[in-house]
DNA sequence: ATAACAAACTAACAACTGTTAGTTAAATTT
DNA sequence: AAATTTAACTAACAGTTGTTAGTTTGTTAT
């Protein structure tokens, strides 16, 4: 038993660095360092370098899937469905800025089938999202505005949280969360 | 005199590549063989791997510093200076996608003198953003939210726009823009 | 004490990296 | 017609890449 697995401590310095410089642009030598080890004895804890990457990537990944799933099949309105989502998305993101950045800007170096897996785990995510934004817009709770432009302009701030948290003087995040919803929900003017 | 200039043509096609893979995922034998031509004789042409980077960078960088010097300046007020703000931002997006991708993924790729200029740019960017923003909430225009809040929710979207446009069945421009530009000031419900 | 295992090491590999030097052929200028 | 320039080429370079093989060392279980 031990207090901190190597594996673990690996995929999480990983992910530091391939946020910094990207996937393409940090060595196995580079990570090696980091750990003040030799590059080959990575090789004793992962497969391959693609394989970090995965292991960063598809777990948050399903995170996402998990939460969304658990809000569309909620008896909530609309609106509240879409607060929820906003704020589980500010709670995952703030918990994992390193792997959000490795997510949104090095998914396409995943090995061919978690390719496709986290393509298609995207797809009905936002497609999901969709569905509850056209009900909203049905029901009257949501303004009639195009829907990708809805959609867009939401997920395009939750998804680059993770650049701006940390930045200036630390946000408290009970008041991150409650300026955040009702600037997307409401407006700023 | 020519119809297209060839320096062109590789900065051009090498955006397009960056955007796709990431700056170091690309090879210049890569940039090469999209133009088909050797690796050896993009030299005749730019001097570096990073002059293309520059090359794609910059230029957009500063029409973002032209356009809000111009916004700030004028005798607007804060709401409309937004409005335009939004607008132009689009403008520039929708001429610009690949070379948007660029700047917002491999900006730190830069060479050390560029790398300084363009975060000096971006810090007085929004250092006028910021400013516009108050100016709002000063004069009520603006909800009393978080200022960096608002900055962020507004210029995250603005930013990644590129990933977007384009996606769906095309959508019309001036229909984008008057959605987008309620949707991030109106809000949505 | 001995065996088994985990996790580090050294050394090396073939492939790929950005880039340079020198050459050639065609187009343009004098 | 001769001279110059442009833009392609081949060949090669030194360094870096991800990864493998084989070995060593310290720890844990028998």
């Amino acid at each position: 038993m031990k207090t901190i697995d190597r594996k673990t401590e690996i995929v999480t310095i990983s992910a530091k660095l391939f946020r910094q410089k990207g996937f393409s642009a940090v060595s196995m030598r580079d990570i090696a360092l980091a750990l003040d080890i030799k590059a080959a004895s990575l090789y004793n804890h992962i497969k391959s370098k693609q394989e970090i990457l995965v292991l960063i990537i598809i777990d948050i990944a399903k995170e996402f899937t998990q939460s969304i799933n658990a809000i569309a099949k909620s008896k909530n309105t609309s609106l509240t469905k879409l607060e929820k989502l906003i704020e589980q998305h500010i709670d995952i993101t703030l918990r994992n800025a390193d792997a959000m950045a490795c997510l949104n800007n090095d998914w396409m170096h995943l090995p061919d089938d978690e390719l496709k897996a986290y393509i298609k785990m995207r797809n009905e995510y936002e497609e999901k999202f969709r569905k509850i934004v056209k009900a909203g817009i049905a029901s009257g709770e949501i303004k009639n505005l195009n829907v990708e432009v809805i959609i867009f302009s939401l997920l395009s701030t939750l998804r680059t949280l993770y650049l701006w948290y940390g930045k200036k003087s630390a946000l408290n995040i009970e008041l991150l969360k409650a300026d955040m919803t009702k600037a997307l929900l409401k407006g700023i003017v």
